[in-house]
DNA sequence: CGGTTTTTCGTTTTT
DNA sequence: CGAAAAACCG
């Protein structure tokens, strides 16, 4: 088996590399993944090296996981079942300060290894709490542009001294406070924010000896991908990891690197071969993804852009149709356009792909309504999780909070959730009084109880809280995952209160923690800890939820870095929109940012590019409508290779109010519209999808990205009592299909499509259905 | 204290 | 227009 063949001369040649740095200058569709699987499959074929021996870093779990796969599947052909570490930078960390973390607590005090990571919202938490204690507001600054600013400092390794030392506003002094009185938080509640997971780890690493050692001797090949996103500390890690070794194989491009504002340092690419000066450098520039008009039209934008290495992509391909260019009346006229033009395509050629590409977030609203009116089904990647749901978070800050009652912010957000009876100000006592005398709030509410602080009624529900709290604590030591989370639920009284509500959004998110108990109940067959469910439930991203099958999908374009589409929209290319008007009057970098990001978005695109903008936009619902000026990325792509497009007839006339009522209020509702969004089957794709070392409890065999059933289409017939095929009745959503039967007893898992409802997933013992006969 | 109503305010991109 | 904070009321 020769792993080599099949490649082109240069991807041979970068995949045949064994020993010292490489840099693999790697042009979009150039078959980058191709090269780091053939070459990972052919270090441990050809030369020997064992799985474990080989790091590989994505740069989203989703990456990771089917990375895996391919390599699996490949070595399988040769017989072979070892398997390399493949992972995130951040899951990575989390792994190693898991198992190795116990030396920080001499740099860390207070570390221990069961910490806690705090996500987006846990930061905002805490910086509201401070900004209240300061007695500041949003006026002050945003709470995400001081986030933004702390985590830059600490990825420059600036301390809060360091801060106020070069302050020259009160603004930075104060600032520089903020900065340490976060950091402050943090510690007490023996938590890492994202920055730290990678800050700490390269900290461990350069404090303990034995633990850096113990990984240099384990990881002889270490291989980075999406380098040119990676930020200083990521480099400060793979620089510890190889050691003296140097066997770094970084692979990237500098055109696609889109994550500054993030702290991505492009440099890393631009100088890695200063920083390795036996590196050799390898170039892909053969494209093998796009035809040629798609290709040179990226080409001719990005080649705007200075700061830049240089090099044309070429491509065997046929010229292809030229690119698409419409101009819109308004967003909903170009929205209809791109559903128009959709339905076009897919009455054609049903098993098309499609994606709409967009800046921002908010405008997948006003193409979501108009695919609706066509009856298009779609997913809509990003926006709203299902860990951020409120439901979610409670019960998951609860698992946090009874794991680790130091987690002062978890305990925060579910000390009166649901309401009972310890208030507003109850609370502020307590965070002061934490504050005044450095304790955690869990410790703050033992003292304050103890010296009986509280008036009697606080006291009261603050008794009754402590000592639901330590029981379900006591819970942990003895039952696993899911258990406690029922327990959660049941003692808490939380499924009381939904079940209370009783409206059809209480009911959504009763399904919804069912759900989530379910996920618990899958890790817990797997033999996970509490902590490791809440790590993957932290380390999830909007990318992991990408479905590569779907027919439709509505992204950022940020979001669809690494995909490919045989058809791809842009929307909205606007001055002021794309550019973003942040980076319009921004330096010339984030100008050249920006259009790094269209060259992005455009090589995504196989075989049909359109390009869209409105002449006029309205900024928020009711306001006035605003023109708009041309993109200047239109104008750097060549004329030549433009084709400008009216729109159907007929699209000026339909009215789209009806849709936006529906959009709006089944995503309210949280039902199944077609789009698998936020959708209970997604839900537990995502979860099904997390974190399963596959290599023992999969065969090693090629594995065809798991074909989901197209929705609608039925498996296999089975007819038992709540098998497949079967038919039940649900309390709130009448009569079902049941599809897929999971489990036995009390934790029967069923699918079940409702005719109006769509799929759900539901325990049988909770949900209280019947058999239908 | 806790729930509801009114007002304000503002939209990059996210591991 | 919608989310989040603020004001208000029982």
């Amino acid at each position: 088996m020769d792993f080599l063949e099949g490649l082109n001369p240069q991807q041979r040649e970068a995949a045949a590399h064994v020993e010292g740095p490489l840099l693999i200058l790697a042009g979009a569709g150039s078959g980058k993944t191709r090269v780091i699987t053939h070459r990972i499959a052919h270090l441990i074929h050809q030369h020997g090296v064992p799985g474990l021996a080989i790091l590989a870093v994505t740069f989203t779990n989703k990456a990771a996981e089917e990375m895996r796969n391919r390599i699996i599947s490949l070595l399988a052909k040769a017989g072979e079942s070892s398997t390399p570490l493949v992972s995130t930078f951040h899951s990575f960390c989390v792994r190693l300060l898991r198992r190795d973390g116990a030396g920080l607590a001499a740099i860390r005090p207070g570390f221990t290894k069961t910490f806690n990571i705090y996500d987006d919202d846990d930061q905002i938490s805490i910086i509201k709490s401070i900004y209240r204690g300061l007695g500041l507001d949003e006026t002050f600054m945003k709470y995400r542009a001081a986030l933004s600013a702390i985590s830059h400092g600490k990825n420059q390794q600036e301390t809060p001294q360091d801060f106020y030392k070069r302050a020259t506003d009160p603004k930075l002094s104060r600032l520089a406070v903020i900065y340490e009185k976060y950091e402050e938080k943090l510690r007490q509640s023996n938590a890492l924010d994202f920055d730290d997971l990678l800050l700490e780890s390269v900290r461990l690493l350069r404090h303990d000896a034995v633990v850096r050692e113990a990984w240099n001797r384990r990881i002889q090949f270490l291989m980075i991908d999406e380098y040119q996103d990676t930020n200083r500390t990521q480099y400060e890690l793979m620089r510890l990891l190889t050691g003296a070794k140097h066997n770094v194989a970084v692979v990237g491009d500098e055109d696609q690197s889109i994550y500054g504002w993030r702290g991505a340092d492009i440099r890393n690419i631009l100088d890695f071969e200063r920083d390795f000066p036996n590196a050799k450098v390898i170039r892909l520039e053969q494209n093998y993804r796009s035809t040629k008009n798609i290709l040179e039209a990226a080409s001719a934008v990005v080649a705007n852009n200075k700061n830049r290495k240089g090099k044309w992509l070429w491509t065997d391909s046929g010229q292809g149709t030229k690119i698409g260019l419409y101009e819109a009346l308004d967003a909903e006229n170009e929205a209809l356009f791109i559903a128009d033009t959709i339905e076009k395509f897919l009455a054609q050629d049903p098993t098309e792909r499609v994606a709409v590409l967009y800046r921002t977030n908010f405008q997948s609203r006003q193409i979501e309504e108009a695919l609706r009116r066509y009856g298009r089904k779609y997913i809509v990647v990003g926006g709203f999780s299902f860990y951020q749901r409120a439901e979610v978070k409670d019960v998951l800050s609860y698992l946090k909070a009874v794991a680790s009652p130091q987690d002062s912010i978890s305990l925060l957000r579910i000390i009166n959730v649901p309401a009972r009876g310890i208030g507003k100000t109850t609370v502020e006592q307590i965070e002061q009084y934490a504050l005044e005398n450095g304790l955690s709030v869990w410790s703050a509410v033992g003292r304050m109880l103890d010296e009986h602080m509280f008036p009697g009624r606080a006291e009261a529900s603050l008794n009754v809280f402590r000592r639901t709290m330590e029981e379900l604590g006591d819970a942990t030591k003895t039952h696993n995952v899911a258990e406690v989370l029922r327990l959660i639920l049941d003692r808490t009284g939380y499924l009381q209160m939904l079940e209370a509500e009783a409206t059809p959004e209480s009911e959504t998110r009763r399904e919804n923690l069912n759900e989530l108990v379910n996920a618990a109940l899958e890790a817990a067959e797997r033999g996970e800890s509490v902590n490791e469910f809440l790590d993957h439930a932290a380390l999830v991203s909007d990318a992991d939820q990408v479905d590569t099958q779907a027919q439709v999908s509505l992204l950022t374009m940020h979001n669809a870095k690494g995909l490919e589409f045989p058809i791809v929209f842009i929307a909205g290319l606007e001055e002021g929109l794309f550019p973003h008007s942040r980076s319009v009057v921004g330096t010339p970098d984030a100008m050249e940012e920006e259009r790094r990001l269209c060259y992005v978005g455009m090589t995504r695109a196989e075989k049909r590019l359109f390009l869209t903008w409105a002449r006029s936009r309205r900024k928020w619902g009711g306001g006035p409508s605003e023109p708009s000026i041309p993109s200047r990325f239109l104008n750097e792509v060549p004329k030549d290779l433009l084709d400008r497009l009216r729109a159907a007839a007929g699209i000026s006339q339909m009215d789209l109010l009806a849709e936006r009522a529906y959009v709006r209020e089944t995503a309210r509702k949280n039902v199944y519209t077609g789009k698998t969004y936020n959708s209970v089957e997604n839900i537990s794709q995502f979860f099904n999808e997390r974190g399963v070392q596959p290599a023992a409890a999969k065969p090693a065999v090629a594995q065809v990205p798991a074909a989901k059933p197209a929705l609608g289409a039925r498996p296999p017939v089975k007819k038992k009592p709540f098998g497949a095929g079967s038919t039940v009745q649900h309390p709130s959503y009448g009569r079902g299909t049941v599809l897929r039967k999971e489990g036995e007893g009390d934790d029967t898992k069923l699918t079940v499509s409702f005719p109006g409802y769509g799929l759900k997933k539901i325990i049988a013992k909770y949900a209280g259905i019947k058999i239908d006969e």
